[in-house]
DNA sequence: TAAATAGTGTCTCTAAGACACTATCAT
DNA sequence: ATGATAGTGTCTTAGAGACACTATTTA
């Protein structure tokens, strides 16, 4: 296709999980320039053969060793200027693991590592990376609404009581355990009982749970932040 | 950036209107190959100095001559294959537009028009612009219950039935009009009464309302397509 | 007048949230 | 027993939808 401008594509990451009760996003430290030492998504560019997904579980792979995330697009960003090497657009994914697995330090990285989202908005990302963060962070509190995303940070089987944990941490509010309960246990798609108990020390033991629905699937009846 | 594949970065847009209580899609005829003669969205090559937003932004204005559409970015299409003549990542936007302005033959169009959604997916699009389509649609039935974009259909003026219309013909299914108008009146944020009375021939005449929330914000309660 | 369209009243049903209560465990 | 956590009951309230009704126009 001749006189037609060309473009870098890269694809980047915002790979979140949950660490002691607070969403941990990971990040790499960029060990090359621009942006020498700054913290930024992991992220690289899109293979001739690749679709945007592979490329990106690929990063991520790299990273992380996890070979089957959730993981979707999120959107694409393509200012201009926002890589001063080269024109370059990024489409940026959205990927959830169960647990902070301990990161490889990649190609292009010193090291990556997973970090608190609210440290990370304080370091600052290199790049346009802070955007992405933030509409990553949106469209992840929102999907827990309308989608069985939830379960996608916990195990293969769960309690509801850290079910629940997952949307408190995300949406940085608590929930009533009574109607959470509730709410869960009614919505026939999402997750069913294993019929086994998990005693966690004190207290009494609770209900395991395991998906029906995974990955990002739509719920039925969603579970709505609401107004306030 | 040495080493690192390049690719050709193009934008798509998926345009809608309504005619005729149908809801109405911008298409062009190839005039080149590949594809030639067969049906496509409109679209084109970001160029340098374009954010991708302003490149949609263009390909719509050269086609319709619109300045000022409702545009957003819908996401990114990015298979191997998906040009056969070279490596071709496309960002698709969804645009909304009052009325089927009269479109002209841009460069690479044979001809523009507006057709009916329904039959363009029985003819066909070109590339994996069917795709893109049925996802623009699904975004544009989902952003009318919790946006204001609804009223983008529409001129500064509208009365309530014809808001109503707008729904009825993208969710493809009629709503009750008294409480499609209480619920209207009853949210603040949206649109207002101008005060003004239109006859429509025969029939008690419609309060005129104009937007208040224009575009794609978010509405402050959502209209929700019930699951039946 | 009748027909047509705009707009209101009102009833029912469902679901969310608050919160009291019961159940089952460890110590 | 006490404290802790799981899970249920129940009341209130808000909102959606069905649908009957009133209001205002043209023919």
């Amino acid at each position: 296709m001749p006189r037609h401008p060309v473009s870098y594509v890269a694809v980047d990451v915002a790979a979140f999980t949950i660490a002691d009760d607070e969403l941990v996003v990971l990040v790499v430290e960029r060990g090359v320039g621009p942006f020498r030492g700054a913290l930024a998504l992991p992220g690289g560019f899109v293979l001739p053969d690749e679709t945007l997904e592979e490329a990106a579980r690929r990063e991520l792979r790299e990273e992380t060793g996890v070979d089957e995330p959730v993981l979707e697009q999120l959107r694409s960003y393509g200012a201009p200027a926002r890589d001063p090497r080269a024109r370059t657009v990024s489409v940026a994914h959205l990927a959830v693991l169960s647990e902070p697995v301990s990161p490889v330090a990649g190609t292009d990285a010193a090291s990556a590592a997973w970090r608190a989202v609210a440290d990370v908005r304080r370091a600052g990302l290199a790049f346009d990376h802070e955007e992405i963060l933030d509409d990553a962070v949106e469209r992840l509190a929102s999907k827990l609404e309308y989608t069985a995303v939830a379960t996608a940070f916990l195990a293969e089987e769960f309690t509801l009581a850290e079910l629940r944990s997952v949307y408190e941490v995300v949406w940085g509010r608590p929930l009533d355990a009574g109607n959470f309960q509730r709410k869960v246990r009614a919505s026939l798609d999402w997750v069913e009982p294993t019929g086994e108990l998990r005693a966690a020390g004190r207290g009494r033991p609770a209900s395991l749970f395991r998906p029906v629905k995974s990955g990002t699937a739509a719920l039925d009846s969603p579970l709505v932040r609401s107004s306030w």
